[in-house]
DNA sequence: TCCATATTTCAACGATAATGGAAATGAAGG
DNA sequence: CCTTCATTTCCATTATCGTTGAAATATGGA
C-alpha cells in the first residue's frame, strides 16, 4: 500500500461524522444502508452526508450500488484491512512481545475470534 | 474507546509526515528514536517535527522519555491496537465470512504470525 | 560561566476542510 | 408530462491545519 493512499483513508476516517458513518456500515455488514437511512440514523443533513460519503468512497472505504431511488453504501472490509496492516507492518523487528497488543486485536473483535 | 479519542488518533495519523514518523517508530520498536534522528531520517525541519510529535503524543500514539540532551520517542502499540479494534468492532453481525479480510490481518503482520 | 547541541515555543501566513442554503439531477408512479 | 422522493452539486462562509523564521528553554561539557 502506498503512503498517499493510507493518508487518504486516514483523513477520510478522521472526522466525527465520517467515522460514525463508517462504523455504522461496519455493523450493517453485507446489507449496507441507504444514504437516507444513514442521514436519519446519524442526524446529519443530506447534502453534508453526501459529500462525506463521497470522501469515504474516493478513499475506497465504502462502496455504493443503486437500488431503485436509493443508493446503498457498504463498508469495504478489504480496504480497511489493508490500512490496518500498513499501519503496523514490520513492527518491532522480530521481538513479538513488544507488539503483543497488536497480535491480540483479532481476539478483541467480535466475529473474528 | 470514545469517538473523540479515535478521531484524535486518526487525525494525528492523517498527515504524510506524521504517518511516516509513526511507522518509523513502529519499526524502531522498543529502542525508539530521538527527535533529531527522526528529523534527519525524514528530512523534516526540527520545529516542524516538534509540533508533529506533539500532536502524535497528545493523541497517545507515541511516548517520550528524556535521555541526556535527546528525547526518545516510541510508538504506543497498545493505543494503536485500541484504535484498530474500535474501527471494526461488532463487524458483520456474526457473519464471519463477510469480514474475513479483518480476521486475517495478524497473519499479514510480520512478527505476529 | 560560556558555548554548543537538542528540542520546543511563538507568531504569522497560505492552504485546506466542514457546513448549510439553494438549485439540480435521477428515478418511480399516476 | 408532472409530481414526489432520494441524492448530489454548487457556492460562500468560517474554522482549522501545516509550515517556517526567529527566539526561547534545557542539557552537557570545556
Amino acid at each position: 500500500m502506498e503512503s498517499n493512499l493510507a493518508v487518504g483513508r486516514l483523513s477520510a476516517l478522521a472526522q466525527p461524522n465520517r467515522l460514525a458513518v463508517f462504523r455504522l456500515l461496519v455493523r450493517a455488514g453485507n446489507e449496507g444502508m441507504s444514504a437516507g437511512e444513514i442521514a436519519r440514523s446519524l442526524n446529519v443533513a443530506a447534502n453534508t452526508l453526501s459529500s462525506q460519503l463521497n470522501i469515504l468512497s474516493h478513499a475506497g472505504l465504502v462502496t455504493s450500488t443503486r437500488d431503485g431511488r436509493s443508493i446503498i453504501y457498504r463498508a469495504a472490509f478489504n480496504a480497511m484491512a489493508d490500512l490496518m496492516v500498513y499501519l503496523v507492518e514490520d513492527c518491532c523487528q522480530g521481538h513479538a512481545e513488544i507488539c503483543a497488543p497488536i497480535s491480540e486485536i483479532t481476539d478483541r473483535i467480535a466475529c473474528c475470534g
